[in-house]
DNA sequence: TTAAGACTGATACGCAGTCTCAATTTGATA
DNA sequence: TATCAAATTGAGACTGCGTATCAGTCTTAA
């Protein structure tokens, strides 16, 4: 964990950005929630916390460190961005249920692979990506044999 | 093309809305317009060609016309959405450029079945999906040839 | 003709995120 | 430790896309 704040720091120092104390706050408050967080869900946690942040100073340091790709945002629902660290885990894409907002993260190799392929087909020189399928989990699929049986 | 706007009203109608004169003006506009376009594009085009929608209508049909899968929206840049037909077009996914905003299209058949494949590991039921590469186009990525060079 | 219901458009509103700017903090230097 | 320029902070104004409201209009079928 201390792991994760040493190479977020390092980047911000190679990029000219101070760990100031709220930037430090809201880094570690992240790195502490596991899942998905919204950056008002992160004012909320600190200010309950004890050690409120601004707002202006949460979005611009969730901006700042997402140049790094040690924390992505994804924009599930409409317009409301979720941050996950990603600070030595490796890159996957999501699944998202439109019923419950379940988020399942998935990793395919294949997939990343095809993906490079695709590219060079265009010679297009990728620097990230988005992969999300939207649906329904498990839970919230109806169940085919209860309908049959309803007929 | 009139054959497309005839499977819009098709669908229109069968979800017991009526394709009224702004309404297929909307959707004219956007059927003539290749490419992707914005909904104040469709605004701005509309009131130059002497046919001006409100905006409330514009927004509201391309909401309407989406859920029939017959046009699609898509978010690349910052919360503007995009659109465009599909009817009568095969499904594919999009290559965006981050610096010159171009858009490119491709198809993969082998990630789509590789997505069946993701989403039967989870039981999880897929209404559809997004998939975004962003990077930089032939045009706007630097030739390493004249990297080489300078040094 | 009349009336119920769908639709339109002007505009107010909501909301995530950004910008502004005076006050504060940082950290390099004397 | 004192000093100062530069970076950062935070409160709140602001932006921009999209939605909600609602009075007036258009349809359509008695
Ligand atoms: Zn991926
Ligand atoms: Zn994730
Ligand atoms: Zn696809
Ligand atoms: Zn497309």
């Amino acid at each position: 964990m201390a792991e994760q704040l040493k190479s977020i720091e390092e980047f911000m120092k190679s990029r000219g950005f101070k760990l100031t104390r709220p930037r430090r706050r809201v880094v570690e408050k992240l790195l502490a929630v596991k899942g998905h967080v919204t950056a008002d869900d992160l004012i909320d946690l600190l200010r309950k916390g004890g050690t409120p942040v601004s707002r202006a100073t949460v979005y611009r340091t969730l901006g700042i460190v997402s140049q790094s790709g040690l924390i992505d945002g994804h924009d599930f629902q409409g317009g409301k961005k979720v941050y996950e660290p990603m600070v030595g885990r490796a890159h996957h894409d999501h699944l998202f249920c439109i019923s419950c907002g379940k988020v399942i993260e998935f990793s395919e190799e294949a997939i990343e692979r095809l993906q490079d392929l695709v590219v060079a087909r265009y010679r297009f020189t990728p620097v990230y990506h988005s992969h999300k399928i939207f649906g329904y989990c498990e839970t919230c699929t109806p169940k085919p044999a209860l309908k049959a049986r309803r007929s």
